[in-house]
DNA sequence: CTGCTCAATGTAAGCGCTTACAAAATTATT
DNA sequence: AATAATTTTGTAAGCGCTTACATTGAGCAG
């Protein structure tokens, strides 16, 4: 494999000149451009990426850590930041945590032993005072989808509470009184605003919460199959159900199914996620919106912004709003 | 950053002594080695990948090309990949390719030049000319879901010929003589094998292949829908519907039901590909299982024995068989 | 005590680049 | 034509590691 030295002399010139060629950052004559050009080209030359790294303190690449490398949600956040960082000639460094403590904190440190020039990260088991101490530190860090106190400038969150209020909200404009709901795991922040959201709606409406109503999953769709279960034993008299994402939402439509139910005549659900499938599942899903396609490239432009400084076309916020997707699920009472 | 020379001061050893502690291949004393470790831990010190690279020409890094960063298809390779690697403190750096000749290329360069180990393709667009020279270069190069002539020691493939040939007799057994099919667009050496499965079972059933019954898709869900349409206009008396892959049979369903079909009573439909979101249909999706899985997974031990000694669980096999998943939208006529 | 062996450690030369600084070549100015 | 100003090119010192080879020192046989 051809190196710089090689190309150098088949030039007739200097390292550094070839250097130059490739960043082409000095000013180097047209003729001697030519002829370093050439040699390259006929020498197949690829410069060395790692040693340009090292040499320069600059990677090029981003870090990117996702919960999992499946899934509509992670591929569409992947699919956006790649794409924007692509355009602008840099490179994403893709790892998954799988929402393990200790993995998500050895993806990140691989990340940063990588040197990485920035890192984003869909973190959800790290701590907080973890990322806190990231962003610190020398590597430029922004989180998404979760919102750590005093880190705001790094964060690029929806707001789940009101995407939860906003579920509901919809399910008792269509009349319906008795809904039941499947949430997330609570230690999870995302999924405990969501309930939030949800209590506030009904409270709004004067409709009690009743603790037999609701089921703590695990954003899986089994869970979705499991809380339908439950409810059925536990809170027979809903008429609609509200899930804190697609995944679950799918679950329950099954096992709904499964338990003889026409959709929606007969049982509303509305999901959370607006992940791609929830359009394929019959009947279409009505859901809510999380603009994970809009947070990502937020997130991709703020880090060319601050690290490459390649200025942002669209302005940079920290906070995204959801609103309902109208599709099939939700029937009026 | 601490770097090492910092950590041999603070220890009071050479620097060679802490590279010796930190890869562990050399003989170091216990006392040594413990005021080394504990140097490090109190500098927080963290060894610098890309130097450590470029120092041993070993990135312990394995590129992985894929079409698309999303969808349920290549969700599924990258976590196999990631997670087989991953296990054996190998890493995955991910790039996308679009199906697009120049950006397949310019990422595979991109991984090259970033001196991946191995390279593990899932490359559409690019022609059999360059992965062959890819392969006799100087980099160890596996290829996924295609095969390239006198390349078979690198390919992992699955027989897509005998997956269209076990759809359209899945078809047949179950009674129906007019089959529909949905194919991918015919440059691709899949989509084409697929197809001609789909004319041997049926010659083999004594059934004329009819022009008129075959749409070319782009295995989009959008080619579904217009692969349905197309079919009722020109071929309207399908019973059963063959799809090359489970993207298009989700659309072909979805116009159905517009359309107003019952699935399956009046209309059979097989997809091929099983992936995740094929059971989440409704009614769940009769398929083929495409083994990428199992692919992905064998790709990852081949590099794993080929590239770092480390000997593969399993026996290293190319040829996959694809099967029929029964589920429910195929009926009996 | 001497000389030998072998384990433990150190020395120093790279890996392939970038980049500050110096030198040379070119162009402009008088 | 001589000098100054400017552009172009070269020189060489790293970047943070690994590793071949050299050195040191301990243990042991004689």
């Amino acid at each position: 494999m051809a190196t710089i030295y090689q190309v150098s002399e088949a030039a007739g010139v200097s390292l550094a000149t070839v250097s130059r060629v490739m960043n082409g950052n000095a000013r180097v004559s047209e003729r001697t451009r030519k002829k370093v050009e050439d040699a390259m080209a006929s020498l197949g030359y690829q410069p060395n990426a790692i040693a340009q790294s090292l040499a320069s303190n600059r990677t090029n690449s981003v870090g990117l850590l996702v919960s999992e490398l499946h899934g509509s949600y992670f591929g569409d956040l992947m699919s956006t930041v790649e794409q924007v960082l692509k355009q602008n000639g840099k490179h994403v460094i893709i790892t998954a945590g799988h929402v393990d403590e200790k993995r998500e904190h050895e993806a990140i440190e691989f990340l940063k032993s990588r040197r990485c020039d920035a890192l984003i990260l869909h973190a959800e088991a790290v701590s907080d005072e973890y990322l806190k101490q990231l962003v610190d530190g020398n590597i430029p860090v922004v989180v998404i989808n979760r919102k750590v106190d005093d880190l705001n400038d790094n964060c690029f969150v929806v707001d789940n509470e009101q995407g939860g209020y906003l579920a509901t909200q919809a399910a008792i404009n269509a009349g319906h009184k008795n809904i039941g709901y499947i949430s997330g795991p609570l230690f999870k922040k995302d999924a405990s605003d969501r309930l939030s959201g949800h209590k506030r709606a009904l409270e709004e409406a004067g409709i009690k919460f009743e603790e037999t109503s609701m089921f703590e999953g695990d954003f899986h769709e089994s869970a979705g199959q499991e809380g339908m279960l439950h409810l059925q034993k536990h809170y027979p008299k809903f008429t609609a159900l509200v899930c804190a994402n697609d995944e679950m939402a799918s679950g329950a439509m099954t096992a709904a199914r499964e338990a003889g139910f026409d959709i929606p005549e007969q049982l509303s659900i509305v999901g959370f996620d607006n992940v791609l499938f929830s359009r394929y599942l019959y009947p279409k899903l009505t859901t809510i919106n999380n603009p994970i396609h809009a947070m990502g490239e937020m997130a991709a432009y703020w880090v060319l912004q601050h690290v490459y400084n390649i200025k942002s076309p669209i302005p940079i916020e920290h906070l995204f709003v959801p609103e309902v997707i109208n599709r099939d699920t939700l029937g009026n009472l």
